[in-house]
DNA sequence: CGCCTATTAGTTTTT
DNA sequence: CTAATAGGCG
């Protein structure tokens, strides 16, 4: 919405669909933007050209530039249905669609139905439609189930344990720590050993041990008949690496674009290569300045070495005005991100004046900060900004905590991004499991987790019952066959009809959650709250033609939001956004609030290991001052009450600004003090205090 | 032996 | 909040 907000040009006056007068829907691109969505089309010509690298800054128009040139690919003949649109997230990718039906709408009077662009969505989407559509061919079970992230841990966990590494002297690795290891081997394509001695030098004792435990991982998924995320690309990009497959999968479509290319990993690199070798008919792009992914082995040398991939190289066009924030904010955030080590796109520019910086404001506490943003917010509230066009962005899911309690305290909606996910839940887990295991008894993450839920049945006897029935060929029908441990018995026979009952879509999550209830209740206090979000499940859920097209779509595309209330807030109602600044990419708002901008939060403390990591860690503060559109506050609370201590303690530690604003760039902000009025009223100090304390720290930088 | 319950420590970012 | 662990109990 960057452009079509700010543009009086004519395309934007028009009605949508308005008679048949006809404008030009790229009179309200600046030249740059017109190049980028034009490239290589001709009238009534949108046969492929050579390759396109689109270097697009923060708030320049990216998604309004990439709407622009599929809508001009198919104005000018291009089959949608031929068309690969590739996209970071499903929600950018409706978006996307979203908008090239509205331009196609206003242009022709008549829309290019968004539906005809049936290829859209993420690596991840598209890699698993392919594999279930080439199953057969490549030796895969068209019915695999895939497991989100906490289930392949899981998996991890059971191989882990099953080869004896739980036990060991000296601590092995958290399953977590073996998923991510394996993960980054997998994804950046490097060796085990490098990756140990780049990113995890404290495992790398364990090197032959890991290689052991991966190459175990990978024989009980194909058992399983599971494949992770991993696999999703891993798998495509080994279908493509036969010549025949890939020109046969390539000659699909003629036009391949790619958005958020700066967040690609070598593996998506490899089989977008392989998809269109020649480069004709591929677009991509990406801004480096605002890579943040390289903790999931994404690498910025895609978009680096785009051009040279090909020859001759790839055309490059880069937008750097922005439309989106006031000078003010953006000469703050050009400062910060002009201290990079490494930097390949220049300044963004604008002509937004404002006489108003951004402001930087020490509070004592958290709990402060949590009281001074809130009272902002309604204040701007009162004065017509809404809540939704105001977003508080974090570093860490864990620091809205506090800010959490004072909305839900002063009765403010609002939804949080980020963090902690509805399909974490332990409920939520267990039923989907009982799901997918009725579909899949080989699934032994999710066996595992049902059969504990039956009481007498630990982790010995539920692993004793899954391997009686990987010995059978019919898994199922041996489930009759088992003699469950005597404490289970009243139990088994329902578990049993459960799993064998051959239920209809969608009864059958009716049915699994039927079988479920008694145990929501016995496991669980609060088990009516959680019996609500069954319920919701269960809606969710109606809307899917099948089980697997369900569980696909959830674990490829969950639910990203949560909020104090049960249920999302209804769509016209106003609500504030909290979001990880990993959440807010592509998004703006007229006012956003930082929290937490010390040391420890931002870098994250966890973040200073390397210079690379700390340069990502300076990318992500410079995404989140760019969500801004007219005002940028950054919190900077001063104490930090330490976790682990009795009720009412009071030991804390002091933080620093965060090393991304070192003094010389001091100038970019208004910076004061606030703290709340003695009566506890939350007003402001009277203006003109002098912050002496703060005005110390910063001799010292 | 193996299940269950209480206690304690440790918590980034996500397809 | 949840993962790992220790010790009680059937």
């Amino acid at each position: 919405m960057t452009q079509a907000d700010l543009s009086t040009g004519p395309a934007t006056d028009l009605q949508p669909g308005a008679g048949a007068a006809q404008t030009d829907p790229l009179a309200a691109l600046n030249d740059n933007q017109r190049a980028a969505a034009t490239f290589g089309i001709s009238a009534g010509d949108a046969s492929p050209a050579g390759p396109l690298l689109v270097i697009a800054g923060a708030g320049s128009g990216k998604t309004s530039t990439l709407a622009h040139r599929v809508a001009q690919l198919l104005m000018n003949g291009a089959d949608p249905q031929r068309i690969l649109l590739m996209t970071f997230s499903r929600r950018a990718a409706s978006e996307l669609t979203r908008r090239v039906e509205t331009i196609t709408t206003r242009a022709m009077g008549t829309g290019i139905v968004a539906e005809a662009l049936t290829w859209a969505g993420t690596f991840h989407a598209i890699g698993a439609r392919l594999l279930r559509e080439h199953a057969p061919a490549i030796g895969l079970n068209p019915e695999f189930s895939i497991h989100d992230r906490e289930d392949s841990a899981d998996l991890m966990n059971l191989c882990r344990n099953a080869l004896g590494f739980s036990a060991t002297e000296k601590r092995f690795p958290a399953k977590g720590t073996c998923l991510s290891i394996y993960s980054r081997a997998v994804n950046a394509g490097e060796p085990l050993d490098e990756v140990l001695r780049d990113h995890f030098p404290w495992c790398a004792m364990w090197e032959a041990e890991l290689r052991q435990l991966f190459g175990a991982y990978v024989r009980a998924k194909q058992e399983q008949n599971v494949l992770d995320y991993d696999d999703l690309l891993l798998a495509w990009a080994q279908v493509m690496s036969d010549a025949e497959f890939a020109a046969h999968i390539g000659s699909a479509w003629d036009h391949v674009l790619i958005d958020e290319y700066q967040d690609t990993n070598r593996l998506q690199a490899r089989i977008l290569m392989a998809l269109k070798p020649d480069g004709r008919g591929l677009t991509v792009v990406g801004d480096d300045a605002q890579s943040i992914y390289a903790f999931r082995a994404a690498t910025v040398r895609n978009i680096l070495d785009f051009p040279a991939a090909f020859a001759p190289p790839a055309d490059v066009i880069t937008l750097d005005r922005n439309y989106r924030s006031t000078a003010p904010i953006l000469d703050a955030a050009n400062a910060v991100i002009g201290q990079a080590r490494e930097r390949f796109t220049k300044n963004l520019w604008t002509t937004r004046a404002s006489a108003e910086k951004p402001r930087l404001v020490t509070v004592n506490t958290e709990a402060d900060q949590a009281r001074y943003i809130v009272g902002r917010i309604l204040e701007d509230r009162e004065t017509g900004t809404t809540l939704k066009q105001q977003a508080v962005l974090f570093r860490t899911s864990s620091h809205s905590v506090q800010l959490e309690a004072e909305l839900t305290r002063r009765n403010v909606p609002y939804v949080k991004f980020g963090g902690l996910k509805f399909l974490d839940s332990a409920h939520v887990k267990d039923l989907l499991s009982v799901l997918r295991l009725a579909r899949n008894p080989r699934d032994r993450v999710a066996g595992f987790r049902v059969l504990q839920l039956i009481p007498g049945i630990g982790p010995k006897s539920a692993a004793n019952i899954l391997n009686a029935l990987d010995l059978s060929p019919d898994p199922a029908a041996a489930l009759n066959d088992v003699a469950p441990p005597a404490k289970a018995e009243a139990d088994w026979p329902a578990f049993v009809a459960a799993m064998t009952t051959r239920a209809p879509w969608p009864a059958a999550i009716g049915l699994a959650r039927a079988w479920y209830e008694p145990h929501l209740t016995r496991i669980h206090e609060d088990a009516d709250t959680r019996r609500d979000d069954l319920l919701q499940l269960e809606q969710i859920a109606m809307g899917y033609p099948s089980a697997e097209a369900f569980l696909t779509e959830l674990t490829l595309d969950p639910p990203d939001a949560t909020s104090d209330r049960s249920g999302v807030p209804l769509k016209d109602e106003d609500y504030l956004i909290l979001s990880t600044i990993h959440s807010a990419k592509g998004q703006e708002w007229k006012s956003v609030y930082l929290l937490n901008a010390v040391d420890g939060c931002i870098p994250s403390d966890l973040g200073t290991g390397s210079t690379p990591e700390l340069e990502e860690e300076r990318r992500l503060l410079y995404v989140a001052m760019t969500r801004a559109k007219d005002r940028l506050t950054l919190g900077l609370p001063l104490r930090f009450y330490v976790t682990q201590q009795s009720r009412g303690g009071d030991r804390h530690v002091y933080a620093t600004r965060t090393r991304f604003i070192p003094r010389e760039l001091l100038g970019h902000f208004d910076s004061s003090h606030w703290s709340p009025a003695p009566q506890g009223g939350g007003a402001a100090p009277a203006p003109g205090r002098i912050d002496i304390a703060a005005q110390m720290r910063d001799m010292w930088g």
